[in-house]
DNA sequence: GATAATACAAAACGAATGTTCAGTATAAAT
DNA sequence: ATTTATACTGAACATTCGTTTTGTATTATC
């Protein structure tokens, strides 16, 4: 039991890969499995053999995406120090993960389709879930160390995410280098509202 | 030329009125002309005879609800007198407009939506422009008279939109009481973030 | 009253696309 | 060597849906 498994995971990375190289480029809906399969040359019935279903095929995309952003994180981590630079690490971080990384704009368009599997919808609000729980711990931690006001920690964090995904989608229209002002200036918007203050 | 237009005035309005329905339940995708003609009793070619097309039917609703914000907002705009209030009373109407209008999802589907017809995007980039235009000349308005710190107002335009945008995504699972508040919260931080202060 | 325009119906088109399934070959297991 | 499980093929399936077209009845125009 070696050749054959071997054979199998390195054909499910590749159709992986076309598969992402096509979703970025065309977006989920106009990305058929047609097209997988000419990318690939695998058979329309291997790739579900593989996966689940297309929308299996994309979640599996979007999770290997947020592993990798998660473990960039851990290792920039240690260079900031004040819960403050560390969410203007994440801001950062995230700007050039989501410009670099053309798996954004059909993540967006396909979060925001209606028309998906009760099993997918599960995963997908474990995913929102596990954004939220992340940036609340980090905001907790600015307001318990009295970098920030003591507001609502959970509610700033739907706040963050929301306005990260808001910048996606108006960025989506702008030029490289406008966008990326336009994410910074977000964060500091966002920092200077929440930021603790003699006043 | 009389009994004739009236009548096709009613029919047109009968199909916008329960297309309206139809997509702020089901969304964009997920609604389908034939379910259209089953709501109103009118055949698909009737529908056609009035709409250019499905996509034109959708963007004739949203044109309608831009419509009525706009008169919305003229009505109460003598009500706020500093800019700062004017923001707040904007951001009221949009979450009262946003959560009480159920088109908003399909809207947001809608525009998520890769595959538009060229002359529907470009409709949609003017819809989108007047918004922010809109934003702009507050904040330009704030920021001249000396309310809010001198900052770039097109971007901080653009960064208000996309706060909507984003809360709106995010308050699509949560119940309608906590979506109220997660927006009242971001106006806060927004405002709070760009406020003029003496420190 | 004849002609033209308008409002509407009903059916067919047509094309894209995700998914399944019967069958085959190659490998592992016994 | 035979059986079994796995990886893979390719075609058919199954629908869904937006759009077009052809035909008709009603109303306006002259």
């Amino acid at each position: 039991m070696n050749k054959k498994k071997l054979q199998s995971e390195q054909t499910k990375r590749k159709v992986a890969d076309a598969a992402k190289a096509l979703f970025s480029q065309k977006g989920y809906k106009a990305t058929s499995i047609e097209e997988i399969v000419e990318a690939t040359g695998s058979s329309k019935g291997n790739i579900y053999y593989h996966f689940k279903s297309k929308e299996g095929l994309f979640l599996y995309l979007i999770d290997e995406w947020d592993l990798e952003w998660e473990r960039n994180w851990k290792e920039r981590e240690s260079l900031y120090k004040t819960t403050r630079d560390k969410l203007f690490g994440i801001a950062e971080q995230i700007i050039l993960d989501d410009l670099n990384h053309p798996l954004t704009k059909a993540a967006d368009e396909f979060f925001n389709n209606e028309e998906k599997g009760s099993d997918i919808e599960e995963r997908i609000d474990e995913m929102v879930k596990r954004h939220v729980e992340f940036n609340r711990e980090l905001l907790q931690k600015g307001i318990d160390e009295g970098e920030f006001s003591p507001k609502n920690a959970e509610q700033l964090a739907v706040i963050l995410e929301g306005l990260f995904v808001g910048m996606s989608r108006m960025s989506r229209k702008t030029k490289t280098e406008n966008a990326l002002q336009l994410y910074h200036s977000a964060i500091d918007v966002f920092l200077n509202g929440i930021i603790a203050r003699s006043s």
